[in-house]
Formats: C-alpha cells, sequence, structure tokens
DNA sequence: CGGTGCGTTGATGTTGCTCAAAGGATGTGG
DNA sequence: CCACATCCTTTGAGCAACATCAACGCACCG
C-alpha cells in the first residue's frame, strides 16, 4: 500500500529527481487508487480536486465535441499526471478520464499539491516543462486537423510514429477507433485510407494494430503534395 | 526607454504582483524592441531563447498546416507573454509570430527568466496557469475542429464571443480571414455562413467585424443539432 | 488615382460522412 | 470448450457539405 504510494511518486517525472527525503512528505500526502478498465476516473463537469499521477496502466482522456462527438485528447500512461488544469484555475473538468486497462492511480489533494510547488520551486519548473511540451502538442494537432485532407492527417501520422519508433514496424497506440476520433474523422474513412495505401504499396498491416512501413517516400509525397491535384500539367 | 520597460513588467499578469523592489530587478534584464506592423517577430524553425511580453499592439500567432496553410492559432495583446514553450524545453520555436498592428514587446532572456522562476515562485504559478488556460483552450479548439460541421463550428464561436463580451454585440478580434482560418475552414465558407445566418435573421453584420447577435436561440439550436440533419421530418 | 488585399457571391467537383451490413476478434457464462 | 454477445474493423453506396476556382465590389494606402 504505502509501497506503491512510494512508487507513484518515485515514477513522476515532476518528483523523481527530489531527495529521499522531500519524497517522504509527499509520499504521505497521495493516495492510493484502482480503476478497472472502462472505469470512469472523471468526467467532464466535475469540478477538480485532485491531481491523479497514472501509477500503472493507461488512461484516455477525451472530450465530447459540441456535436456530440467523442474526441480523443491523449492517453497517459504510467509516469504521467493530469487533473493539471483545474489545479491552478479552480474550474470543472473539460473531458473525460477512462481506464483503457486496469488502472492504478496516485492522487493528491490540490490544495497540498500547491503546497508543495510553494516549497520546492524545482517542481513547478518541471510542471511547466510538461505543460509546455503539452501545450506544445495540442497545437500540432490543432495545426494538422485543420489540414483538411484526412489522407495528409493519417500520411502525417504514420510519419509521426516512424519518428517516434525510429524503425519502420510501427504498433498504434490504441485502437483504429480511437485513432479515427483523434485525427479527426471516421472509423470507416481511416480504415479505407489505410487499405488504400496498403493497396499501393505504401505499407502492410498485419494483426490489428501492426503497420509496416514500406515506401516512405510515397507517403511522404502525400504529405507534401497540397496542389498536386491542380494539374499535372503545372508542376 | 526605461519607462517603458518598466510598464512591461507592471503589466504583465505574471509580474504584476510582485513588489515594487522585486520588478525593479525584472525591469533591469528586460529590453524593448518595436516592430511595425505586418513585421514577422520570429518565424518557425528558429531557435527560441527569449521571453517576450506585448506591451502594445496585439500579435498574432500561427503555423503553417502540413499541408502549407496557415493555421491560426492566437492573438496575443497587451500583457500577455509567449515564447514560453521553448523556455523550458529549449525547442526551436514551431510557430510563426507577426505583428498585426505596430508593436511595442518587451524582452527577456531566457537563461535570465529562468534564474527569476526560482527566485521568485510566485511567478511561476503564474505562469503555470496561464499555460494551464493556453492548454485548455487549445484542447477545446481541437475538439471544435473535429467538428465535422462548419456552421456547427462558426456559431459557437459566435456564442464564445457572447460569453466574453457580456452582451449581444460583438467584434470580432480578427480579420475574417484569419478568423476561418482559426475555425478551420475559407474565408468562402465563413462568409456563406454568416451571410446566411443573416438571411434567417439570426444575426446582422454592420461594417467588417460589428456583429449584432439577434436570435441566440436560434444558433443555439443550430450548435446542439448534431442529427437534425438525418431528415428534415423531424422539425 | 492605380494598386493590393479583403470580402462577397456564383458554379463546379470531390472528399469524406452517413447509413447499412457483414466479417473478425475477444470475452463471458453455461 | 463451445455458443453467444459485444465490440472493433472492413467494405459498399449515395449524398451533402465544403474546398476550389473565378470574378467582381469595396476599402485602405501610397
Amino acid at each position: 500500500m504505502s509501497s506503491s504510494k512510494k512508487m507513484c511518486v518515485s515514477l513522476v517525472p515532476i518528483f523523481n529527481h527530489l531527495e529521499e527525503e522531500e519524497m517522504k512528505k509527499i509520499v504521505e500526502l497521495s493516495n492510493s487508487k484502482k480503476y478497472k478498465k472502462g472505469e470512469i476516473i472523471f468526467r467532464s463537469g466535475e469540478s477538480e480536486n485532485h491531481l491523479y499521477i497514472v501509477h500503472k496502466g493507461k488512461v484516455k482522456i477525451f472530450r465530447l465535441t459540441e456535436s456530440g462527438k467523442e474526441q480523443f485528447i491523449r492517453t497517459m500512461e504510467s509516469g504521467d499526471f493530469l487533473g493539471e488544469l483545474s489545479l491552478f484555475t479552480k474550474n470543472k473538468h473539460n473531458s473525460f478520464a477512462e481506464a483503457m486497462t486496469d488502472v492504478e492511480i496516485c492522487v493528491i489533494e490540490r490544495n497540498d499539491f500547491q503546497k508543495l510547488l510553494y516549497q520546492f520551486p524545482a517542481i513547478s519548473l518541471k510542471v511547466l516543462e510538461e505543460l509546455s511540451s503539452r501545450l506544445e502538442s495540442a497545437e500540432k494537432l490543432v495545426s494538422q486537423l485543420s489540414s483538411q485532407d484526412a489522407e495528409i492527417r493519417v500520411a502525417s501520422y504514420l510519419m509521426e510514429l516512424v519518428d517516434i519508433h525510429g524503425k519502420t514496424e510501427i504498433m498504434l497506440p490504441m485502437s483504429k477507433k480511437d485513432l479515427a476520433s483523434y485525427l479527426g474523422t471516421t472509423q470507416e474513412t481511416l480504415s479505407r485510407k489505410l487499405s488504400g495505401f496498403q493497396q499501393k504499396g505504401y505499407i502492410k498491416q498485419s494483426g490489428q494494430r501492426k503497420i509496416h512501413i514500406i515506401d516512405m517516400a510515397a507517403i511522404r509525397q502525400i504529405i507534401g503534395s497540397r496542389d498536386l491535384r491542380c494539374k499535372n500539367s503545372s508542376r
């Protein structure tokens, strides 16, 4: 119990650089909770009073679109923290968190966390870093979504995965259904696009989530081809 | 000169709560710069070594879409700061900043700013707050963009402005061109949608950017009408 | 004034959403 | 261990929304 609490604290990048003693203090403030796959951890509209730290498992964060569709925002894995937004602004949650697998989470009270920030400025810096990078990826996502072309979005995403994995064998980190939502399209369209790529020999799908990239150049072409469609004459 | 520096520091929410003396220190670290309307303040890809604080005027932040289109991210006005991302992660800029009007900006060196954060934990908290709320609006934007329907996006945006202004007379904070980009659509579509609303008597446009909301209820209808379109039979 | 960029409107084509139906994959309980 | 339920995935067909192209009116600026 206490050990799993300790695990949490020592896991998270925002804490794990602290001295033994300081960590101990934090451990005392934290609580451990478990959720089964599919359980909702919090709902949009609920008021936020905690910092959640994912200790074990995977959590999916999503919103509901104005028009009622589920919009996948991101996944959180071991070491990630969430609930950060309302920690400072006293707002309500504006998104949902659902356990994608069985999950263990450590929880710290809002007020306690704020005190920690005052006590240990270094923590603030870590949190800042994390928020910055999260903001960055959110803005990147925005930029991708407004690329009208679903094909380009899919292609970009594949390239992104290649970069992350560092090889041409990639695994989708979520179901195609969720991925479609993340990319701002539908399951059907995503499925068609991938099948299309496969037919043209750009990729090879195996199993549910494994994709082998065969012709990177061709895929890059797609991304950079905003006016190929104009007419083949002009360029 | 020095007075305009001081203005900057006392303007920004992240600093203006500090003691006179502390501010003085900060003033010493800052520099003032001016840009003419249309000038680029920084470009995507340039490395980031400064915190910019907008003192006077308006700045537009945008990215270039994978497909080469301009994607409007946000505007920054007096008191807002930017350049925050790379301040912590040592990255390159991933967006462009362009002066929408003549602009005065205060600049602080990256390293100096980091020192400030260590010295005054309260600053970190302010920055955290700001980043949080920025992240929130980015995620909201994501959620809106993936609402396939441009009409809904336009309607939502109008309602948002009404909330902000607190009245039914609203001013667009940017050109329709930029707004279209922000909403992930084109000038033409935006123009048509607005004309459409006007024809149905929901709104009244006057001048370039002034809009009077007449029938809020109708507009709210649009937003919540994900399956009205099924068949006209239902209404 | 001519020039440049923004805003509007019209016509046309295409992407990708919707609905529908059926084939895997996975899991649950008998 | 099998039968059944559920969820994810794939494929098909039709249609509406929206991007694109094009042309013109309008404002702002030198």
